[in-house]
DNA sequence: GTCTATAGAGTGATAGAC
DNA sequence: GTCTATCACTCTATAGAC
């Protein structure tokens, strides 16, 4: 493995971990047994390694998206839910656009793009499961962009219930309502 | 006004824009044109600010949340979203709960039990809201204790994306969806 | 690519005068 | 209660040797 794709693994748990600005260069080099010159390297700011964690985020959550074949809308739902509950970990650690989503430091437009373009991206793909249930009639009846913002709002909200209180089982306590309409 | 109030006001303001991290002793001696050492008499540690910052909310919340006097169940279950925009401000700014539930630096014990605390004493509200929609059948029949979760998740969940897009009407997109069932 | 060394600015916190 | 002055530490970032 190459030390930019590890750098980014670490920087990427410990972001969801513990939040962005709560990690420093030192800490990954430290977990790379490096010096921290060395991290600036492979990325020049923390700006710069900011972007490229969302970027290789949002892709591989939409990638993991893609995969995702049920054929009936009710179960396309419950494997969203279960890809979302999966990041959540034991309760330990957010989705990382939550976690920059979270974050109150203002990032940079490039960032604040990805970020956008993560929860456009997600919107989509739900609006598309909500509409296929009117169709074959798996989920409750209900303006499809609407249940989309609300699923995607519930998703995140509950992980960062979980997180606060360190019990994983708050995001299913939670998200079990969705499929219950 | 006292000088520890005025300290306390422009503190939750910061760690509702900002994050508690986000923002230093220096920030608040400069909003009080004071220097540091004198916030740290109000406030020993920034820890004991904390502390204060989130019991002071907590309090004011369940106030507010106590005052709601609708006699039927989808009228306090609107009030009570209505109060969450309401911290939402023109989407630049969360609940000091939100603010931080989302902060990775781990609080001492004392605001985490704060924190739990107003989870909790939400989550009973929001189901006695939803056991009486039952009776005076005002909300969609739901288990209550379930539907407080979601309603809870949903609408933290909405204002963070509505603060990480800027934009408040996301936080009115999503929720609407409650009162539909 | 990785290193040593350092710059320059920020942080929370404390001692002690007034 | 507020001040000046300072401490010890951390942070991002850069220069230049190897």
């Amino acid at each position: 493995m190459d030390t930019r794709t590890t750098l980014l693994d670490h920087a990427e748990m410990l972001a969801r971990t513990r939040g962005f600005e709560a990690f420093s260069f030192a800490d990954l080099a430290t977990a790379l047994d490096m010096r921290k010159a060395s991290v600036h390297y492979h990325f020049s700011t923390k700006a710069a390694l900011a972007q490229a964690l969302i970027r290789r985020y949002r892709e591989s959550f939409m990638a993991r998206l893609a995969l995702i074949d049920a054929p009936e809308a009710d179960d396309r739902l419950r494997a969203y839910i279960a890809l979302y509950r999966e990041t959540l970990g034991s309760g330990d650690r957010l989705c990382l656009c939550v976690a920059f989503s979270c974050s109150r430091d203002s990032f940079d437009a490039a960032v604040g793009a990805e970020i956008h373009g993560f929860h456009r991206d997600s919107l989509n793909w739900l609006a598309d499961v909500f509409a296929l249930g009117q169709i074959d009639e798996t989920l409750p009846n209900a303006d499809p962009a609407g249940a989309a913002y609300a699923c995607l709002a519930l998703c995140e909200g509950a992980q960062i219930m979980a997180r606060a209180a360190g019990e994983a089982h708050v995001f299913d306590r939670a998200t079990a309502q969705i499929l219950k309409g």
